[in-house]
DNA sequence: TAGGTGTTTCCTGTTT
DNA sequence: TAAACAGGAAACACCT
Protein backbone atom coordinates (compact mmCIF):
# COMPACT_ATOMS: atom_id res chain seq x y z
CA UNK A 1 0.00 0.00 0.00
CA UNK A 2 1.28 3.29 -1.10
CA UNK A 3 2.85 5.46 2.00
CA UNK A 4 4.54 9.01 1.41
CA UNK A 5 4.40 9.25 4.76
CA UNK A 6 6.86 6.35 4.99
CA UNK A 7 8.30 8.07 1.65
CA UNK A 8 8.69 10.82 4.23
CA UNK A 9 10.36 8.42 6.77
CA UNK A 10 12.99 7.17 4.34
CA UNK A 11 13.52 10.69 3.37
CA UNK A 12 14.38 11.73 6.96
CA UNK A 13 15.88 8.50 7.16
CA UNK A 14 18.69 8.89 4.20
CA UNK A 15 18.78 12.41 5.43
CA UNK A 16 19.82 11.45 8.25
CA UNK A 17 22.35 8.51 7.58
CA UNK A 18 23.65 10.61 4.62
CA UNK A 19 23.61 14.19 5.67
CA UNK A 20 24.76 15.62 2.66
CA UNK A 21 23.96 19.14 2.78
CA UNK A 22 23.15 21.76 5.94
CA UNK A 23 19.41 21.69 6.41
CA UNK A 24 17.83 25.28 6.47
CA UNK A 25 18.02 26.33 10.43
CA UNK A 26 14.38 27.31 10.79
CA UNK A 27 15.80 27.96 14.37
CA UNK A 28 18.68 30.10 15.81
CA UNK A 29 19.96 28.01 18.38
CA UNK A 30 21.72 29.17 21.41
CA UNK A 31 21.95 26.68 23.25
CA UNK A 32 25.28 24.92 24.00
CA UNK A 33 27.06 22.01 22.54
CA UNK A 34 26.04 18.85 24.23
CA UNK A 35 22.38 19.23 24.72
CA UNK A 36 19.25 19.81 23.31
CA UNK A 37 18.29 23.34 23.45
CA UNK A 38 15.39 24.65 24.89
CA UNK A 39 12.73 26.71 23.26
CA UNK A 40 13.48 29.36 25.20
CA UNK A 41 16.84 29.64 23.30
CA UNK A 42 15.35 29.69 20.34
CA UNK A 43 14.39 32.26 17.88
CA UNK A 44 11.86 30.87 15.48
CA UNK A 45 12.43 32.25 12.03
CA UNK A 46 9.06 31.72 10.62
CA UNK A 47 8.84 35.62 9.92
CA UNK A 48 6.98 36.30 12.97
CA UNK A 49 3.50 34.63 12.87
CA UNK A 50 3.18 34.61 9.52
CA UNK A 51 2.13 31.03 7.85
CA UNK A 52 5.14 28.73 6.35
CA UNK A 53 5.63 26.70 3.82
CA UNK A 54 3.44 24.01 6.02
CA UNK A 55 0.06 25.65 5.20
CA UNK A 56 0.82 24.11 2.06
CA UNK A 57 1.39 21.19 2.60
CA UNK A 58 -0.44 18.15 4.14
CA UNK A 59 0.45 17.58 7.37
CA UNK A 60 1.53 14.23 7.47
CA UNK A 61 3.66 15.27 4.48
CA UNK A 62 5.86 17.85 6.73
CA UNK A 63 8.96 17.83 7.61
CA UNK A 64 10.51 18.83 10.71
CA UNK A 65 11.17 22.11 9.91
CA UNK A 66 7.31 22.07 9.20
CA UNK A 67 6.38 21.21 12.03
CA UNK A 68 8.79 23.37 13.53
CA UNK A 69 7.48 26.37 12.01
CA UNK A 70 4.32 25.26 12.42
CA UNK A 71 4.75 25.49 16.13
CA UNK A 72 6.53 28.47 16.48
CA UNK A 73 3.53 30.07 14.18
CA UNK A 74 1.05 29.03 16.92
CA UNK A 75 3.40 30.03 19.68
CA UNK A 76 3.96 33.52 18.49
CA UNK A 77 -0.08 33.93 17.74
CA UNK A 78 -0.80 32.35 21.00
CA UNK A 79 2.12 34.58 22.14
CA UNK A 80 2.96 32.12 24.40
CA UNK A 81 5.75 31.70 26.56
CA UNK A 82 8.31 29.88 24.90
CA UNK A 83 10.34 29.05 27.70
CA UNK A 84 7.63 26.40 29.16
CA UNK A 85 8.10 23.86 25.90
CA UNK A 86 10.75 21.26 25.61
CA UNK A 87 12.79 21.55 21.97
CA UNK A 88 12.18 17.49 21.97
CA UNK A 89 8.94 17.74 21.79
CA UNK A 90 9.06 19.85 18.57
CA UNK A 91 11.14 17.70 17.09
CA UNK A 92 9.08 15.64 15.28
CA UNK A 93 8.15 15.30 11.42
CA UNK A 94 4.62 15.25 10.05
CA UNK A 95 3.44 11.64 10.21
CA UNK A 96 4.95 11.55 13.58
CA UNK A 97 3.03 14.60 14.74
CA UNK A 98 -0.10 13.15 13.18
CA UNK A 99 -0.13 9.91 15.19
CA UNK A 100 -0.35 12.38 18.60
CA UNK A 101 -3.63 12.36 20.14
CA UNK A 102 -5.11 15.62 21.04
CA UNK A 103 -4.42 14.57 25.05
CA UNK A 104 -0.99 14.19 24.51
CA UNK A 105 -0.45 17.05 22.60
CA UNK A 106 -1.74 19.03 25.39
CA UNK A 107 0.23 16.60 27.74
CA UNK A 108 3.41 18.42 25.85
CA UNK A 109 2.68 21.51 24.89
CA UNK A 110 0.04 22.57 27.65
CA UNK A 111 -3.51 22.89 27.34
CA UNK A 112 -3.48 26.36 25.60
CA UNK A 113 -1.02 25.85 23.39
CA UNK A 114 -1.64 21.73 23.04
CA UNK A 115 -5.28 22.51 22.15
CA UNK A 116 -4.91 25.07 19.56
CA UNK A 117 -1.79 23.36 17.87
CA UNK A 118 -4.77 20.26 17.94
CA UNK A 119 -7.44 22.53 16.37
CA UNK A 120 -4.76 23.50 13.81
CA UNK A 121 -3.55 20.44 13.25
CA UNK A 122 -6.89 18.76 12.52
CA UNK A 123 -7.92 21.97 10.68
CA UNK A 124 -5.07 21.42 8.30
CA UNK A 125 -5.47 17.42 7.74
CA UNK A 126 -8.88 18.26 7.05
CA UNK A 127 -7.84 20.49 4.26
CA UNK A 128 -6.12 17.82 2.85
CA UNK A 129 -8.26 14.65 3.45
CA UNK A 130 -8.85 13.13 0.39
CA UNK A 131 -9.70 9.61 0.02
CA UNK A 132 -8.14 8.21 2.62
CA UNK A 133 -10.39 5.02 2.74
CA UNK A 134 -7.88 2.57 1.50
CA UNK A 135 -4.75 4.40 2.72
CA UNK A 136 -4.47 3.07 6.52
CA UNK A 137 -1.21 1.69 7.56
CA UNK A 138 -0.52 -2.27 7.90
CA UNK A 139 -0.64 -3.47 11.28
CA UNK A 140 2.93 -3.81 10.91
CA UNK A 141 3.98 -0.26 9.72
CA UNK A 142 1.91 0.82 12.47
CA UNK A 143 3.93 -1.41 14.52
CA UNK A 144 6.75 0.00 13.34
CA UNK A 145 5.55 3.28 13.65
CA UNK A 146 4.76 2.87 17.22
CA UNK A 147 8.69 1.89 17.55
CA UNK A 148 9.21 5.29 15.36
CA UNK A 149 7.50 7.02 18.38
CA UNK A 150 8.94 5.47 21.13
CA UNK A 151 12.51 5.72 19.58
CA UNK A 152 11.21 9.86 19.28
CA UNK A 153 9.76 10.13 22.60
CA UNK A 154 11.51 8.09 24.70
CA UNK A 155 10.90 10.36 27.89
CA UNK A 156 7.35 10.21 27.16
CA UNK A 157 5.99 7.26 29.68
CA UNK A 158 2.82 6.11 30.88
CA UNK A 159 -1.07 6.04 29.95
CA UNK A 160 -1.04 9.90 28.88
CA UNK A 161 0.87 8.83 25.61
CA UNK A 162 -2.48 6.35 24.42
CA UNK A 163 -2.29 4.67 21.10
CA UNK A 164 -0.67 6.82 18.86
CA UNK A 165 -1.29 5.40 15.91
CA UNK A 166 -4.84 5.12 15.66
CA UNK A 167 -5.27 7.96 13.67
CA UNK A 168 -2.07 6.89 11.16
CA UNK A 169 -3.36 7.30 7.95
CA UNK A 170 -1.35 7.59 4.75
CA UNK A 171 -1.06 9.18 1.29
CA UNK A 172 -2.00 7.67 -2.00
CA UNK A 173 0.49 8.95 -3.73
CA UNK A 174 3.58 6.58 -3.29
CA UNK A 175 2.70 2.94 -3.68
CA UNK A 176 5.22 0.89 -1.27
CA UNK A 177 3.45 -2.23 -0.40
CA UNK A 178 6.02 -3.29 2.14
CA UNK A 179 5.15 -4.26 4.94
CA UNK A 180 8.41 -3.87 6.82
CA UNK A 181 8.60 0.09 6.53
CA UNK A 182 10.53 0.79 9.73
CA UNK A 183 12.44 3.48 8.21
CA UNK A 184 12.06 5.88 11.17
CA UNK A 185 15.14 3.41 13.07
CA UNK A 186 17.35 6.25 11.70
CA UNK A 187 16.08 9.21 13.20
CA UNK A 188 18.55 9.47 15.48
CA UNK A 189 21.48 8.59 13.18
CA UNK A 190 22.99 12.20 12.59
CA UNK A 191 25.90 11.46 11.40
CA UNK A 192 26.54 8.32 12.72
CA UNK A 193 27.45 6.43 9.56
CA UNK A 194 30.83 6.71 7.83
CA UNK A 195 31.43 10.02 6.46
CA UNK A 196 32.49 8.66 3.35
CA UNK A 197 29.22 7.52 2.84
CA UNK A 198 28.01 11.15 2.64
CA UNK A 199 28.01 11.77 -1.45
CA UNK A 200 26.12 14.49 -1.92
CA UNK A 201 23.00 12.50 -2.55
CA UNK A 202 19.49 13.38 -1.07
CA UNK A 203 19.00 16.02 1.45
CA UNK A 204 15.71 15.72 3.16
CA UNK A 205 14.50 19.15 1.76
CA UNK A 206 15.35 18.68 -1.53
CA UNK A 207 13.84 14.47 -1.53
CA UNK A 208 10.91 16.32 0.26
CA UNK A 209 10.45 18.98 -2.83
CA UNK A 210 10.56 16.48 -5.32
CA UNK A 211 7.66 14.13 -3.86
CA UNK A 212 5.73 17.29 -3.61
CA UNK A 213 6.04 17.37 -7.50
CA UNK A 214 5.22 14.05 -7.91
CA UNK A 215 8.32 12.46 -8.91
CA UNK A 216 8.42 9.98 -7.06
CA UNK A 217 5.25 8.41 -8.15
CA UNK A 218 5.81 4.80 -7.68
CA UNK A 219 5.31 2.90 -11.11
CA UNK A 220 5.71 -1.14 -9.37
CA UNK A 221 4.63 -1.89 -5.94
CA UNK A 222 6.91 -4.92 -4.77
CA UNK A 223 4.25 -6.72 -3.38
CA UNK A 224 1.35 -6.38 -5.76
CA UNK A 225 3.38 -7.89 -8.46
CA UNK A 226 2.19 -5.06 -10.14
CA UNK A 227 -0.22 -6.72 -12.48
CA UNK A 228 -0.89 -4.58 -15.67
CA UNK A 229 -4.51 -4.21 -14.52
CA UNK A 230 -3.17 -2.96 -11.79
CA UNK A 231 -5.42 -0.09 -10.83
CA UNK A 232 -3.34 2.01 -9.41
CA UNK A 233 -1.68 3.11 -12.39
CA UNK A 234 -4.30 4.19 -13.86
CA UNK A 235 -4.75 6.26 -11.10
CA UNK A 236 -1.41 7.79 -11.33
CA UNK A 237 -1.14 11.77 -11.98
CA UNK A 238 1.76 11.03 -13.75
CA UNK A 239 2.49 8.37 -16.18
CA UNK A 240 5.36 7.22 -14.91
CA UNK A 241 4.62 3.42 -15.16
CA UNK A 242 6.55 1.38 -17.37
CA UNK A 243 3.68 -1.61 -17.61
CA UNK A 244 1.02 1.74 -18.14
CA UNK A 245 3.79 2.64 -21.21
CA UNK A 246 3.72 -0.40 -22.47
CA UNK A 247 -0.02 -0.52 -22.14
CA UNK A 248 -0.35 2.55 -24.05
CA UNK A 249 2.40 1.51 -26.99
CA UNK A 250 0.53 -1.81 -27.65
CA UNK A 251 -2.93 -1.12 -27.10
CA UNK A 252 -3.49 -4.71 -25.61
CA UNK A 253 -1.45 -5.64 -22.74
CA UNK A 254 0.61 -8.19 -23.63
CA UNK A 255 3.71 -9.83 -21.97
CA UNK A 256 6.51 -6.99 -21.92
CA UNK A 257 9.48 -7.32 -23.65
CA UNK A 258 12.65 -8.01 -21.89
CA UNK A 259 14.95 -5.61 -20.16
CA UNK A 260 14.31 -2.12 -19.03
CA UNK A 261 11.27 -0.07 -21.33
CA UNK A 262 12.00 3.32 -22.20
CA UNK A 263 10.57 5.86 -19.96
CA UNK A 264 7.26 7.72 -21.30
CA UNK A 265 7.62 11.27 -22.56
CA UNK A 266 4.62 12.75 -20.53
CA UNK A 267 4.81 16.15 -18.81
CA UNK A 268 5.37 14.65 -15.52
CA UNK A 269 7.68 12.75 -16.67
CA UNK A 270 9.76 15.50 -17.62
CA UNK A 271 9.30 16.76 -14.64
CA UNK A 272 10.82 13.49 -13.27
CA UNK A 273 13.48 13.09 -15.38
CA UNK A 274 14.50 17.03 -14.59
CA UNK A 275 14.24 16.42 -10.34
CA UNK A 276 16.38 13.67 -10.76
CA UNK A 277 19.11 15.11 -13.28
CA UNK A 278 19.15 18.48 -11.06
CA UNK A 279 20.30 16.09 -7.83
CA UNK A 280 22.15 13.04 -9.57
CA UNK A 281 24.15 10.45 -7.49
CA UNK A 282 28.07 11.17 -7.57
CA UNK A 283 29.52 7.90 -7.95
CA UNK A 284 31.01 6.80 -4.72
CA UNK A 285 28.04 5.55 -2.91
CA UNK A 286 27.44 1.76 -3.84
CA UNK A 287 24.80 -0.45 -2.97
CA UNK A 288 27.37 -2.73 -1.01
CA UNK A 289 28.38 0.92 0.28
CA UNK A 290 25.07 1.10 2.03
CA UNK A 291 24.57 -2.20 3.00
CA UNK A 292 28.33 -1.97 4.57
CA UNK A 293 26.95 1.32 6.47
CA UNK A 294 24.16 -0.45 7.78
CA UNK A 295 26.19 -3.61 8.93
CA UNK A 296 28.85 -1.54 10.85
CA UNK A 297 26.39 0.23 13.04
CA UNK A 298 24.61 -2.44 14.15
CA UNK A 299 23.74 -0.49 17.56
CA UNK A 300 21.75 1.79 14.94
CA UNK A 301 20.33 -0.60 12.26
CA UNK A 302 17.43 -1.87 14.79
CA UNK A 303 17.07 -5.69 13.09
CA UNK A 304 17.50 -4.30 9.48
CA UNK A 305 20.29 -6.78 9.09
CA UNK A 306 22.76 -8.31 11.09
CA UNK A 307 26.39 -10.07 10.76
CA UNK A 308 25.96 -13.49 11.09
CA UNK A 309 29.97 -13.65 11.17
CA UNK A 310 31.56 -10.69 11.59
CA UNK A 311 35.04 -11.87 10.77
CA UNK A 312 33.93 -13.16 7.49
CA UNK A 313 31.85 -10.62 6.45
CA UNK A 314 28.90 -13.02 6.37
CA UNK A 315 25.89 -11.00 6.95
CA UNK A 316 21.74 -11.12 6.49
CA UNK A 317 18.91 -9.26 5.92
CA UNK A 318 16.09 -9.25 8.56
CA UNK A 319 13.86 -6.80 7.02
CA UNK A 320 14.76 -7.23 3.55
CA UNK A 321 12.24 -5.23 1.76
CA UNK A 322 12.97 -2.00 4.81
CA UNK A 323 16.65 -2.22 3.67
CA UNK A 324 14.92 -2.15 0.01
CA UNK A 325 13.10 0.65 0.63
CA UNK A 326 15.80 2.77 2.16
CA UNK A 327 17.94 1.98 -0.49
CA UNK A 328 15.24 3.27 -2.54
CA UNK A 329 14.81 6.41 -0.68
CA UNK A 330 18.55 6.64 -1.39
CA UNK A 331 18.15 6.27 -4.65
CA UNK A 332 15.32 8.67 -4.83
CA UNK A 333 13.44 5.79 -6.25
CA UNK A 334 9.87 4.61 -4.41
CA UNK A 335 9.74 1.35 -6.33
CA UNK A 336 12.83 -0.34 -5.02
CA UNK A 337 11.93 -3.78 -3.79
CA UNK A 338 14.23 -6.94 -2.44
CA UNK A 339 14.13 -8.09 -5.31
CA UNK A 340 15.90 -5.36 -7.61
CA UNK A 341 18.20 -5.22 -4.92
CA UNK A 342 19.03 -8.53 -5.17
CA UNK A 343 19.55 -8.41 -8.64
CA UNK A 344 21.97 -5.83 -8.01
CA UNK A 345 23.53 -7.74 -4.77
CA UNK A 346 24.42 -10.76 -7.41
CA UNK A 347 26.19 -8.71 -9.51
CA UNK A 348 28.36 -8.13 -7.02
CA UNK A 349 29.83 -11.90 -7.11
CA UNK A 350 31.33 -11.18 -10.60
CA UNK A 351 33.14 -8.36 -9.02
CA UNK A 352 33.96 -10.04 -5.93
CA UNK A 353 32.57 -7.44 -3.99
CA UNK A 354 30.02 -10.33 -2.41
CA UNK A 355 30.55 -13.80 -2.01
CA UNK A 356 27.90 -16.39 -2.70
CA UNK A 357 26.58 -18.49 0.45
CA UNK A 358 24.90 -21.30 -0.51
CA UNK A 359 21.56 -22.95 0.53
CA UNK A 360 21.03 -19.71 3.27
CA UNK A 361 18.33 -17.17 2.25
CA UNK A 362 19.15 -13.37 2.40
CA UNK A 363 22.44 -14.19 3.55
CA UNK A 364 25.46 -12.50 1.36
CA UNK A 365 29.05 -12.46 2.35
CA UNK A 366 31.81 -9.25 1.42
CA UNK A 367 34.12 -10.27 -0.87
CA UNK A 368 38.03 -9.64 -1.36
CA UNK A 369 37.04 -6.35 -3.06
CA UNK A 370 35.15 -4.65 -0.67
CA UNK A 371 36.50 -2.68 1.70
CA UNK A 372 35.62 -1.31 5.10
CA UNK A 373 33.47 -4.03 6.59
CA UNK A 374 36.38 -5.76 8.30
CA UNK A 375 36.96 -4.78 12.20
CA UNK A 376 40.49 -4.01 11.49
CA UNK A 377 39.04 -1.37 9.09
CA UNK A 378 36.72 -0.52 11.12
CA UNK A 379 37.91 -0.26 14.93
CA UNK A 380 35.24 -2.20 16.30
C1' DT B 1 29.15 12.99 -27.43
C1' DA B 2 30.45 8.22 -27.00
C1' DG B 3 31.60 4.62 -24.13
C1' DG B 4 32.02 2.62 -19.53
C1' DT B 5 29.98 1.67 -15.17
C1' DG B 6 26.56 0.71 -11.91
C1' DT B 7 22.56 -0.05 -11.31
C1' DT B 8 17.31 -0.75 -12.38
C1' DT B 9 13.67 -3.19 -14.35
C1' DC B 10 11.58 -7.17 -15.98
C1' DC B 11 11.62 -11.69 -17.07
C1' DT B 12 11.76 -17.06 -16.75
C1' DG B 13 13.04 -20.74 -14.33
C1' DT B 14 14.74 -23.03 -10.05
C1' DT B 15 15.25 -23.86 -5.20
C1' DT B 16 13.96 -23.64 -0.46
C1' DT C 1 2.50 -21.96 -2.45
C1' DA C 2 5.25 -18.15 -1.52
C1' DA C 3 9.53 -16.22 -1.06
C1' DA C 4 14.03 -16.10 -2.40
C1' DC C 5 17.60 -17.13 -5.66
C1' DA C 6 19.73 -17.06 -10.24
C1' DG C 7 20.97 -14.87 -14.20
C1' DG C 8 19.81 -13.02 -19.09
C1' DA C 9 18.57 -8.89 -21.39
C1' DA C 10 18.02 -4.24 -22.03
C1' DA C 11 17.22 0.45 -20.41
C1' DC C 12 18.70 4.20 -17.80
C1' DA C 13 21.62 7.73 -15.39
C1' DC C 14 25.84 9.32 -14.36
C1' DC C 15 30.74 9.88 -15.11
C1' DT C 16 34.96 10.38 -17.78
Amino acid sequence: MASSELSLILNNANANLYPSEPQTNLLSMTAPMGRPPHLSEMTFSSNNSTMGSWDQVNPQMWTRQNVLEWIGFHVEESRFDASLLNINYCNMDGITLCTISKETLVSMFGSMLGERLHHSLESQRARYATDLSDTCLSESELDLLDNILQNSFPYMHGPSLGPLLETVVVQPSIPSDNSENNYSYFDEYTNQLTPESDHGYDSLTESFQSSQTGSFLNPSSPDSNSSDSDPEYSEMPYSTSTKKFVKQESGEPKKRGRGRPPKCQSEGYDHFIQAKKSKHAPRGTHLWEFIRDILIHPEKNHGLMKWEDRRDGVFKFLKSEAVAQLWGQKKKNSSMTYEKLSRAMRYYYKREILERVDGRRLVYKFGKNSTGWRIEETGY
